[in-house]
DNA sequence: GATGAATGAGTTTTCATTCAT
DNA sequence: AATGAATGAAAACTCATTCAT
């Protein structure tokens, strides 16, 4: 009877791809379960059928945004081709997967204002150090081809992230003042810079 | 008849004080009006003689916050000695600062993730704005001094906002992860090795 | 799936007897939203389903009350036969309506009481004209019929409006004082007196 | 050195001017005490040296409008001449004094809108009664100057009254619809005419 | 499974009244 | 007497969550 094979988990993302929608829109705090609700074109009883609260569905949304941004940079680092091109894709990459929806990257904002108990506690900690994992592995591979000196300091991987997220966030808060493609890559080069062989 | 020794602008700030304790603490959407009140150890309607409502609060909040950051980066821009000590100077003192009180650093969380009218959305453009031109002066004063190459690129200013932003974010979401004095020194010191002359 | 009993018009209509009848008991300022829920067996919030505001729900009150009595007055003037007995059973109904459920007749104070913005101002300029048009109507009948002289003063409805009124008034505010029918009769006998043709 | 010599009596005179100047203005239950000190330009505290509460100003406001309008009344009806004259300065000087205010008129309906126990229950029957007597007498009089018939009906000060008040009623609610002036004088005309000798 | 009417705890805001100066 | 800062009870309104159908 029904028209769409709909199972359980299909009808979740579903739900879950309406609530980020609004989000991104107006923001996690004015947005009410009813406008996720009829977003979904399902009825407001419907939503606790998939969750079990409000809170529940920001933190499965982040899960959501983390999983796919982690999947996203380590398909980049674990591709071929020399370290720096991929360096260069991977920063390349966050920036326009930033600059393509800025009502979706603004969602962070919300993630990051997220306090204390009630949520299951937004873990940035884990994404940010898996984040610097992977980084660390680029550059170490960088090592290797003797694109970077080799004993770049260990601090490098927290560096260049912060770079990256810094840049972002002014572009995000002021998408007028500062261009967020060339500022990026003035970033990279500049820090490329400093880390050169001998 | 009696002027009562009550300044309205002194209380107004020591409500204000109260206010960005709480905030700092549990976050500005959690905090209720009652909230403030008793940590200000007034009744709650007294808040309302010197705060017109609740985004008010927040906004005159954002507006101490913002004032007195830029303040003292001004101070340290604008102080005697080279520009690279300068420069220096003006990252520890930002670490510094977050570090001293990381729960009223992370309020700019708070700040970032508020959305829409309500408050006169507070203006970040304006801030990073002034900021990046404070850094920029600091990068001319470097070129003059011989101190980095003349031709810094037009971007470097939101480069080196962006560190000191990207690398106290990683620190306030993951402070056993990244050590931040470390970790910003690292940044500078790559980046000015970037921008040598030669 | 089930379209649940419950007629959302009729429930409405249910909420506002509610209102109506704590508004008779006491008053429509001194009536809270919580009196006009328990009155009416429903939770507060419910009453917001069904009204935007409380100042919708006088305003629904006052369209109710006005549609009814302007209805009542309409069938009467349309009615069959000779024009004063029209007249009469006209008068007669007024008074009647009024002194059977006298706390209702007097929610027309708070109605009148209203002031300002917030309700569109309940228009009872547009609810007069037509009673008054009403009963121009039968005059011009009764001075078809030869009861009155056909130069019957412009002003008499307004006259005639003003007088069952102004009786009802004062039994309102005096029930002891004065009786609401003989004086309501002998107003309509004199006047009618002072229309008479020659 | 108070510069004017005012006693308690004037100044609680002074107070009273001002809420009902307010009260004229916006309406009684908009009006809040700050807005009838500021009005009498006074400090809000100074008001309860005055006035027990809000609704004992407002209990005065009544008292001090039926007192004037009573001796108005009193002093037509116990001016010399022709009893019909007499009859015709009253409501002339009842039209007038509501045309020549009309805000102030319109706080009768805050009056009348005034419910239960809080305020010394606005004391409308002694009021309309003594008015009601008062135009007896001038009924009495006209009777014996045979200006009209000897057996004029019981109620005929009730219907007196009530006209008066009833077409202003419809002015007030409506001023560009009823022509207050003419229709009272219609309305008198008419019932003259009812009760005409013979 | 799905719905959406109903609930009522929770919040902001107002304002009459008090009282220290 | 006069002031006006402070109070806190009260009220309107919101919205996450439940549950009968």
């Amino acid at each position: 009877m029904s028209p769409r094979p709909v199972n359980k988990d299909e009808k979740r993302a579903e739900i879950l791809d309406a609530a980020i929608r609004v989000f991104a829109r107006d923001g996690y705090h004015p947005t009410k379960i009813e406008d996720v609700a009829r977003q979904a074109r399902v009825a407001k009883g419907t939503i606790y059928l998939y969750f079990t609260s409000r809170d529940d569905i920001l933190a499965a949304a982040f899960e959501r945004f983390a999983d796919e941004a982690l999947h996203g940079v380590r398909a980049i680092v674990e591709a071929d081709g020399p370290a720096l091109d991929r360096l260069h894709a991977l920063v390349r990459a966050m920036v326009t997967g930033a600059t393509a929806e800025p009502e979706l990257a603004r969602i962070v904002f919300d993630f990051w204002a997220v306090r204390g108990p009630g949520t299951g506690t937004v873990d940035f900690a884990r994404i940010y150090a898996e984040y610097r994992r992977l980084v660390a592995v680029l550059l170490d591979d960088a090592a290797a081809e003797g694109a970077v000196r080799p004993d770049v300091p260990e601090q490098t991987p927290a560096v260049l992230v912060g770079l990256v997220e810094g840049v972002l966030l002014q572009w995000l808060v002021d998408p007028a003042g500062v261009a967020a493609e060339p500022a990026a890559r003035t970033a990279t080069d500049l820090l490329l810079a400093g880390l050169a062989p001998r």
